[in-house]
DNA sequence: CTGAAAGCGCTAACAG
DNA sequence: CTGTTAGCGCTTTCAG
């Protein structure tokens, strides 16, 4: 294993003076910096993580926890936890990835060894077990999702409510009445992540404002569910000519429903959906939808966490402003008669 | 910070008692050991994950390096590295998560820099970049897949060969004559990850021997592309009642359109997958299949790549046996005529 | 602009 | 069964 040291000598220099080329914290001459450069380059030098984060309590690693039940939204979840890892790297730190599976115990045993400078928590509860031991860790860390309480934390999510509230106005718009909301399964309103709520509160707000009717159904994904809980609408509200979906596993199976049910979409029903663009994009019919801005949301989580790190932020609650795209599965309501 | 030295100074033992109380590398006596682990407790104390790399030369981490892709495959590839990461945690590793966008500097940088104790591959194309620099680096490394060059490697993968023969045989075992196979997209056979050209192989031998014709036909997911597809195998071979597909994408879109058809599934043709079992479950019908098995691919490649670390093995090329799960989507050959 | 030197917190001989 | 001690490789004062 080469060393600073072996550096060092190499280039006939101090190896104080190797590590300040290697961080830029002081000036250092033309020569000198080139002659070490040629010596690292030489020797094919990489510093040593373990020594580098022993020195300076920093070890450049974010630790990133993953959700407890990973059985719900993988594809958004992958896409956020890829682009977070990805994202910071281009500020030269690297991500763990802790798993639900070790419960609120990994917040401690991350901190307190200092395996990683900061935290970015992922499908965040509303009372959510790991907060009180990150608070009072007093550790930097961002979550994805709203907790309850969100004093001393920094958050950053989807303004859910809004998204709600733009289904709402788009249907209205196209001059639709009656909707129906499809919601996410009973269990994740029971989990109480909170999202589901603020779309369907934010959705109901804006429906009132312009005189829609709202029925709300949360249901399970999938066919034979789907099929149910689609009757249930049909009989309680026959006259329904619009639906909003937070489901991703019931969109493609309303979808097919419809159609079966000599339903045409958007002809005879519009379908706006609050999902991830591949799940818009990649079924039988191309979604207008509300999409959950993934990248862009780890992109806030990483510049926040380590703006926190370098202790240049304080507090905050970050909710990114949602954006209906308009494709094939909404248009003007039907000429009722 | 509480630190080993405060641990031994508080329980009146010698920092070295601490460090063995905590490593059980040498014994100690039940009364030492007990006023130890009190202190601990009582102070709160973590090791410092740095300083412990340091002096050990061991991170207890193991790097994960995601596909370069995320494009494809997103489910399997997040159920195994969840799988991992959770099992790494029980042998008390944490695990790194690299994205494919570094490229094989990656392998250098973590390597170099002993931030990791080894590395998992996934995704390992039949030429991989990464390999070259894996070997040279000597650091113990699984590969997730099999490149075409194996030796002084341990690999990880399902058996595809044999998944494709038991598909064929399924079917040949229900009197279908004229099979056809829906592949990965073109893409993907570019790519040469192998996978897939291992399948259609293994499919295509038992085809043989046991008097089947085959027609592959690599598609693009989604209804469009498979529209034009299954048009086109049928125009050439009207007789298929079987088909093969391994593309989690072409899936539903090849169930809705044999149901638009009049096709029916599976009366008049039987379908048989190679997905991963969420997929083959979760559509409008349950698919016979050949699931990918995710959690079992992690179990091997984390309990091998320790085994490594720790000297206790050698390269090793393991293949997992597929298993083929009979649903609803495959049945008897019609009565031809 | 550069060096010397004192640790960071832990492990692992070595010594008893 | 336990203690003493010498580093691990780097960062960062302090000194010049």
């Amino acid at each position: 294993m080469v060393t600073l040291a072996d550096v060092a000598q190499h280039a006939g220099v101090s190896a104080s003076t190797v590590s300040y080329v290697l961080s830029g914290k002081r000036t250092i001459s033309a020569v000198t910096r080139e002659r070490v450069e040629r010596s690292i380059a030489e020797l094919g030098y990489h510093p040593n993580a373990g020594a580098r984060a022993l020195a300076s309590s920093r070890s450049n690693i974010i630790a990133l926890m993953m959700p407890l039940r990973m059985d719900m939204y993988v594809p958004v979840m992958t896409e956020i936890a890829i682009a977070i890892a990805t994202h910071a790297r281009s500020f030269g730190y690297d991500v763990l990835m802790l798993t639900g599976e070790e419960g609120p115990e990994a917040v401690r045993r991350v901190v307190g060894s200092g395996l990683a400078d900061a935290m970015i928590l992922m499908d965040v509860e509303l009372e959510d077990a790991r907060l009180p031991l990150l608070r009072q860790s007093g550790r930097p860390a961002v979550l994805i999702g709203l907790p309850a309480e969100t004093t001393g934390l920094t958050c950053v999510d989807l303004d859910f409510a809004e998204a709600g509230a733009l289904c709402a106005e788009h249907l209205a718009g196209l001059g639709h009445r009656e909707i129906a909301v499809i919601g996410e399964a009973p269990a994740v309103y029971e989990r109480r992540t909170g999202f589901a709520e603020r779309t369907i509160d934010g959705l109901r707000a804006r429906a009132r404002s312009l005189g829609l009717r709202v029925l709300h159904r949360p249901s399970e994904g999938g066919y034979a569910a789907m099929a149910g809980t689609l009757a249930q609408i049909f009989t309680e509200r026959p006259d329904t000519t619009g639906f909003v979906v937070q489901n991703e596993t019931a969109v493609e199976p309303l979808i097919g429903l419809l159609r079966q049910n000599r339903r045409a979409v958007p002809e005879d029903i519009s379908v706006v959906a609050v999902c991830p663009e591949q799940v818009a994009v990649q079924g039988s019919v191309r979604l207008t939808s509300v999409a959950v801005p993934a990248r862009e949301m780890a992109r806030h989580a990483v510049e926040h966490v380590i703006a926190k790190i370098e202790d240049r932020a304080g507090d905050q609650v970050v909710l990114l402003e949602p954006e209906l795209t308009v494709r094939a599965s909404s248009g003007p309501a039907p000429v009722s008669g």
